[in-house]
DNA sequence: GTTTGTCGCTAACATTCGTTAGTATATTAT
DNA sequence: ATAATATACTAACGAATGTTAGCGACAAAC
């Protein structure tokens, strides 16, 4: 009989979850059984259901705990007095290094919501929207004040938070340059451009 | 009887494929079901394999077809005879076209060909690194050139292609900017940054 | 008008899926 | 040591999946 493996003070539960975030990464919500994550796990398939409600459960967990914390740091952010660039930059640097860190998590909850099921779908698809929004009011103050040039800053979002949803490449590849400079080279790029002054 | 309804000169095939990338695209590849995908072409399951050999076949359909049509674009960029500036902005215009004309079969090649399987899978991935490659390599013509920055050219080539990916959200949004102020948005954050000068 | 091939139908198949019931074993508390 | 709780096991379920076989209806070619 094989016992799932704890360490630190880490529950049962929370040894399924995370590699249920490898596993789905990896594979995908639907395409990952839960015969997949037993063996992961070390355990039959059924032995999982004394530690979790259902597969979908596995899913809000990873959404939602990824979700709160960038509600958060949005929090955080918004109350500090400084400039709307200074504000972003800390914004992208925390995405970044949620993503470098967490990656797993961070990814499937991008990548995977859609499988969330009502009412938690909707509760998660508000919260983006809402989210995006905060971040929209940050550029456009920026724009008011001059710091940032007239841009569209729905698509200003759109593009950082998908730029750095490509971190997952990163990850995956074999030569990488490390996280410090990843994260330099990518706020040099989203904030200043390409080109050369 | 109902037969499948063919307009101008798509075969039925055609047709098969262009809503499986609607369905692909709305599900995901895994739960998106021949039955689903039948009852949206207005069939039963089982004829659409008067068309098809397998589901798996659509997928490829989808992914070789968008994938050629990046790597035709990419050698005639090559060849031109420009600055490096405007080979990226000649690249990143088309991206942006082809993710706003061709949204479903773009999105599903970019997020669905993990769900391919060997050979094809392979062959997808390699020319996918090899297209990274090269774009990398106009980039690092553009830094010898000093028209460019000096930063990391494969981080800038997954921010790029990543942050177009992010038109999807703007073809979910209800309130879009129209299509050209999109793409000139895209180009001037993503070559110029998001600084006044 | 008859023939031929295309296309859609019903029925069914073998698998795989998430999940539950019931039981046995290991750990923890008394 | 005993009782109680937590956890794992085997077996099985109903539902959904991709796909095939076989038959009938239509369209196109002669």
């Amino acid at each position: 009989m094989a016992r799932i493996k704890t360490e630190n003070n880490l529950s049962r539960k929370d040894v399924i979850v995370s590699k249920a975030a490898a596993l789905f990464r990896e594979k995908g919500f639907k395409a990952a059984s839960m015969r997949d994550l037993a063996e992961a796990v070390g355990v039959e398939a059924a032995s999982l259901y004394n530690h979790i409600k259902s597969k979908t459960e596995l899913l809000h967990e990873l959404c939602f705990s990824v979700a709160n914390r960038f509600l958060h740091k949005i929090d955080e952010i918004e109350t500090e007095n400084s400039t709307a660039i200074n504000k972003i930059e800390k914004l992208l640097r925390f995405h970044i290094s949620e993503m470098i860190q967490h990656y797993e998590e961070v990814y499937v909850s991008d990548r995977e919501w859609k499988h969330l099921s009502d009412p938690y779908l909707s509760n998660f698809q508000n919260q983006r929207r809402i989210y995006r929004k905060r971040f929209a009011a940050i550029i456009e103050i920026g724009i008011r004040n001059n710091e940032i040039k007239k841009i569209d800053a729905p698509t200003a979002v759109l593009i950082m938070l998908h730029a750095i949803s490509g971190i997952e490449s990163w990850h995956r590849s074999t030569q990488k340059i490390t996280a410090e400079e990843l994260e330099e080279n990518m706020i040099s790029i989203l904030v200043g451009g390409l080109i050369t002054r």
